[in-house]
DNA sequence: TCGGAGTTGTCAATCGTTTGTTGGTGAGCG
DNA sequence: CGCTCACCAACAAACGATTGACAACTCCGA
């Protein structure tokens, strides 16, 4: 079977067969108007032939190209690099190419410059995954022109459609928790306080301290990695703070915290109830297992692409926000003091 | 500033800047023969006019994309997902973008449809991570016919261009950092075993032992997940396993079995030493830190996108393997027994 | 003033599709 | 038996670029 490596156009297939090459456009695009014999015919010789459809040539008459563009940020870290291959597999569901644009830098410039290029590959939608505050969140949505737009994980904007976790609520579940089992010294170890969902957990942390009387000095701020959480118990200890309980803003910090704790005598949980924020796999075996906050990122991916795809099927979808909740796992690294 | 919805073409930043459509197009693709005042005037009115080349209609005539697919199976494991995200930053520095497409089944119906997908998208190069074993291998090499191909991560075949990183050398690392330090009595947990690295590593741990005169019955073969390195062990120790030593084929089951470990009573690492493989970040903050083997995906992904861009820009590039070593990371969970 | 090099313009073909309109065939009905 | 209508297939015009051949113009120095 040496198939010639010529490239195999509708043409060929349409001598091939013996029908004009409309014809097989009708077939190859599930069109009606073509007899259930030719088109049976023609899916033959199409199959004969190896022929497969030129993309670009499509693309270049309907102005789409079934692909959404994923633009991203920080996908080294557990959340977005979750909602990226959920948001993969649910486009794909849907009958999408997803085309990822990840950026290193997140200014005015480099979005820009991405956005610019979708427009240039006729990219049919965007969701954008832009968990830091930038001051040019408005100009995006005006970036992308008409452009299906919608944005994840940010602090919902009206007029931009968008899909988001409710942080502050999971921030208010960990703390009550604490809170429930009798502990009243409460620290915190923040995300980097750029980041939409760190303030978010971090302002809730203290909105919820508040509420309940408590003090809320003791907070440091990590940049998500293990290593910063360790740091940061080092920087809370050393600062003289004295807690029996510590929310942490997500698992990697609070395994780097607990390795820190443990470092400095202190035990888990008996000496100190810690509480995570994401819910990695990985957090049922950290010493000991990990009391977090659960965050349903394959939910999110598919609302996120269901929305998106609505939005590109009928432009008159509303623009609205989804929000979901996340929820409270408890394990073994809190314990009540009462 | 309202732009005008219409799409812009060359023909449009021509009459605008009074000067024939070619000579724009030779501008937009640095053609030479443009003298620099004529050359300044087109990008001037290109910037004004906000033109935007349509790549459909350039790559039905180039009938390339300036895109490499990048085709690869279970990325939400560490290793496969550093790898993805190492090529798509090295693509992009050489001028390509990239298109995941990422498979739930390893299948020859998969790959065939996912490589036919590319054929129509007009894709430049491919790199392929498909880390288990198939028995389809050579095809695919002839699937994706004239793109260039190279495969990642996979028993290096003649035939075939790959990058690869010798998981054997690792696993010896690892396997005789423990029979240095005096232990005899070595138990694995190994991958799973149709993945060419867990074969790899595996077989290299039953090799070294007997090269050193020593028994290798203690294996369970895990999935990866910290869950089956925790299960992994309550199978060993359940089966009786006396050992002082324990190879895990990642991190994260090595996470799993300390915890196992723990749970009945042994302490790491007086009990048991513990080398892990990968070198996550977090591993440096388990408790205790992970001795492990580090695998530079960074260099990885730079030299696979290297060596593919090359074969695309030079088709007579020679094919052949290249092969990375890892290297041994000690901490503190293996300590000498002498 | 002429020749030649360097630029720019004209003309045309091509890439492989989609899609609205038109022409042609056969069946159904009166 | 003839007309209408439904259905099918063919015609033709885009879509927006690249690329080559070649002509025309400018500008310079000889």
């Amino acid at each position: 079977m040496k198939s010639s490596q010529k490239t195999v156009t509708l043409r060929d297939v349409a001598n091939y067969s013996g029908v004009s090459y409309q014809t097989v456009s009708r077939v190859v695009n599930n069109h009606a108007n073509v007899s259930e014999k030719t088109r049976r015919r023609v899916l033959k010789s199409i199959e004969e032939l190896n022929y497969r459809p030129n993309r670009a040539a499509r693309s270049l008459v309907t102005s789409r190209s079934d692909t959404i563009a994923l633009i991203s940020f920080g996908t080294t870290f557990y959340g977005p690099g979750q909602m990226v291959s959920n948001i993969m597999q649910n486009a794909k569901k849907n009958g999408f190419r997803v085309l990822p644009s990840s950026l290193q830098q997140l200014g005015y410039k480099d979005v820009k410059a991405a956005i610019d290029e979708l427009h240039e590959l006729l990219i049919d939608g965007i969701i954008m995954i832009a968990p830091v505050v930038t001051d040019f969140m408005s100009e995006i949505g005006e970036l992308a022109g008409d452009i299906p737009f919608i944005q994840i994980d940010v602090k919902a904007k009206p007029g931009i459609a968008s899909v988001v976790i409710e942080q502050a609520h999971g921030s208010k579940l960990a703390v009550e928790h604490l809170i429930d089992l009798g502990h009243r010294q409460i620290a915190e170890i923040s995300g980097p306080l750029n980041w939409y969902d760190a303030i978010m957990r971090h302002q809730s942390w203290v909105d919820t301290m508040e509420h309940h009387g408590l003090l809320h000095q003791m907070s440091v701020e990590g940049n998500w990695s293990a290593q910063s959480g360790y740091e940061a118990v080092q920087a809370l200890l050393d600062g003289g703070a004295e807690f029996t309980g510590l929310v942490v803003a997500n698992d990697q910090m609070a395994l780097g915290a607990i390795a820190a704790l443990n470092e400095r005598g202190f035990r888990i949980p008996e000496d100190v109830s810690v509480v995570g924020f994401d819910d990695m796999p990985e957090s049922a075996y950290f010493l000991p297992p990990l009391t977090t906050v659960h965050q349903d990122f394959e939910a999110l991916g598919a609302q996120a692409v269901e929305y998106l795809v609505s939005l590109i099927r009928n432009p008159n979808t509303p623009i609205h926000q989804r929000v979901l909740y996340p929820q409270l796992i408890v394990r073994n690294s809190t314990i009540s003091i009462r």
